[in-house]
DNA sequence: AGTCAGTCTGGAACCGTTTCCAGAAGATTG
DNA sequence: CAATCTTCTGGAAACGGTTCCAGACTGACT
């Protein structure tokens, strides 16, 4: 049925070995064999067999991606990144939504671990002694977190969130809400830190609620609680969860800005485009996604080396969702 | 470095054979055979190489879906909604973004052909000659797409448009819009079908315009083109672009509805967040996306069947976009 | 006790590719 | 012209599994 390299081999009349050769290094042939191989290989429309050359090789060819949730267009864009990446380096990529189920990342990263020469696990939910454990068989870099001894791309979240609060200080906003998403996305816990640490600088009164799946749903259903807590301004864990924020104060005719105000994260594409448009704190997608790649081809072919860990910066994008506080 | 087979036969006490037996049929080996064989499979937390087995079996366990654009909120829903149907049923997925680029179409196919046991190809943008080529060497299931001898799986995309035509001439528009999506898309055609033919039975006047690429962009460049063409309502080829007309609309000022009404088609969760709130031809996305992996492994264990072909109904979904037509 | 069927097992071949090794040419040198 | 060195080639082994085949053992039946 498929074309191997044996069809090529008969059909240009020489051996097996010749044709790999031919195909891994035309130079080291003769120029009469090579052009019988290629045209034979053009005759036949051979194509390698990557899994077999994997099993000879120890080299797959294939990474594995695995994130969260892949509806949320965040984990959407990234992934989209490195896809385009990982194939301008000749790489295929496996993908794995967990949604959101760690139980089901462990599985996954388990079973896909002998088919892939490396992970890029985006905000895995797993434990560290887990990612420790996988760590050992292959190589893997982080998105969206960063621990110990592995390389990692992540957002400078607590600058973000500086850039924010300030923002809203300067607005005259004293009390602030934040929307917390899933208690084991470490990114949750990193945005929560530097809004923490900055809103003690600033003397701004922070009231921390959730934590809430990182979704429309999320926002939605956390809203009143937000609204119950006093606060003129709300900081969400993501662009969704802020966007949830906004359909159900427009649903309680709950004004934004004049209201409260409302700062989303990640700068999706939908965030310019609801109105108000949302003001949130933007990273670059898929940079994140691409540098993931590329640190871990790198981590691939010098396993030894100290892991890289690179920070991305986050910006402030203020739009119209975010305005002088309500005098109380 | 990585357990192998021969690892647990030889920790167990029993030959290759023999752990290969207990692991594909436990039934078939001695109870104290069996119980060796676990411990030692447990113990070395070994996981069989699924790319060796496919060597020996012709069975990989992947699935290939290749798609025009994961940043799509459509595309992203349909292939979560396949991924995880695939994974219930003990199959890996191989993701290719082919970025609307027919040429990338072909080679990753080709190239992935040997590592997949089927192909889910989403909106494919190949030739039907060239979906016919490849068919010949790997089962391929179509979404969105019906031609000849493929299972497909389809949305009714005629009946979507008489009910958003039947709508707006309901409301008293009779000069409607059309924006094109991509040339190469089947689902543009077939929209713009169904359209000319309600259009006709019901006496409105069809302009068409476009084609623009399917994303917010492409409605943002556009939108001046439709106002200049005098309608009172404007359809989209998808989502993206409509709301990419509301945002350039809402830019220059014009009202939706008052102005214009726009529809959009796929129902992405975002088309109800945005305000005003799009009115949509709904499609079921992730039934897509789990009926077409359904589709693809029945082609696969029964190639020879007649091709199954779904279509799957579309639904309008009125929100604010729409409203009577203003008076010429 | 001897035959036979039925279970269970290990060895070997195979899947498609790569790579090592040895050998056969051809080219180069003394 | 023989000896050496290159260059190129085919055969064989290996990668990690699966599966066929034949043999060893068990138990039942005559």
């Amino acid at each position: 049925m498929a074309v191997t390299i044996k069809d090529v081999a008969r059909l240009a009349g020489v051996s097996a070995s010749s044709v790999c050769r031919t195909l891994a290094d035309p130079g080291a042939v003769l120029p009469g064999t090579r052009e019988q191989v290629e045209k034979a290989v053009r005759e036949l429309g051979y194509y390698p067999n990557r899994a077999a050359r994997g099993l000879s090789t120890g080299r797959t060819g294939n990474l594995g991606v695995v994130l969260p949730d892949l509806a949320n267009p965040f984990f959407a864009s990234v992934v989209k990144a490195a896809q385009t990446q990982a194939r301008r380096l000749d790489y295929a990529v496996f993908l794995s939504d967990i949604d959101e189920d760690p139980a089901v990342e462990t599985m996954l990263i388990r079973a896909l671990a002998k088919q892939v020469d490396g992970f890029l696990l985006c905000s895995p939910r797993s434990s560290d002694d887990e990612l420790r454990a996988f760590a050992g068989h292959t190589p893997i870099v982080l998105l969206n977190r960063r621990i110990g001894p592995f390389p990692s791309v992540t957002v400078d979240a607590a600058d973000g969130m500086r850039q924010a609060l300030t923002h809203l200080h300067a607005l005259g906003h004293r009390r602030v809400a934040y929307v917390a998403g899933p208690r084991s996305s470490w990114s949750n816990r990193e945005r929560l830190r530097g809004l923490r640490s900055v809103a003690g600088t600033l003397g701004v009164d922070l009231v921390e609620v959730g934590n809430v799946p990182p979704t429309v749903e999320g926002g939605v259903s956390i809203a009143d609680v937000v609204l119950a807590s006093t606060v003129t301004a709300v900081l969400a864990y993501n662009d969704l969860t802020a966007l949830g924020l906004l359909n159900r104060f427009h649903a309680r005719s709950v004004a934004v800005p004049g209201d409260i105000s409302v700062i989303g994260f990640d700068g999706i594409l939908l965030s310019a485009l609801v109105s108000p448009a949302l003001t949130t704190i933007a990273v670059e997608m898929d940079r994140i996604g691409r540098v993931g790649v590329d640190l871990l081809l790198e981590t691939m072919t010098d396993p030894g080396r100290t892991p890289i860990r690179r920070v991305l910066p986050a910006q402030l994008i203020v739009r119209a969702s975010t305005g002088p506080a309500r005098p109380s």
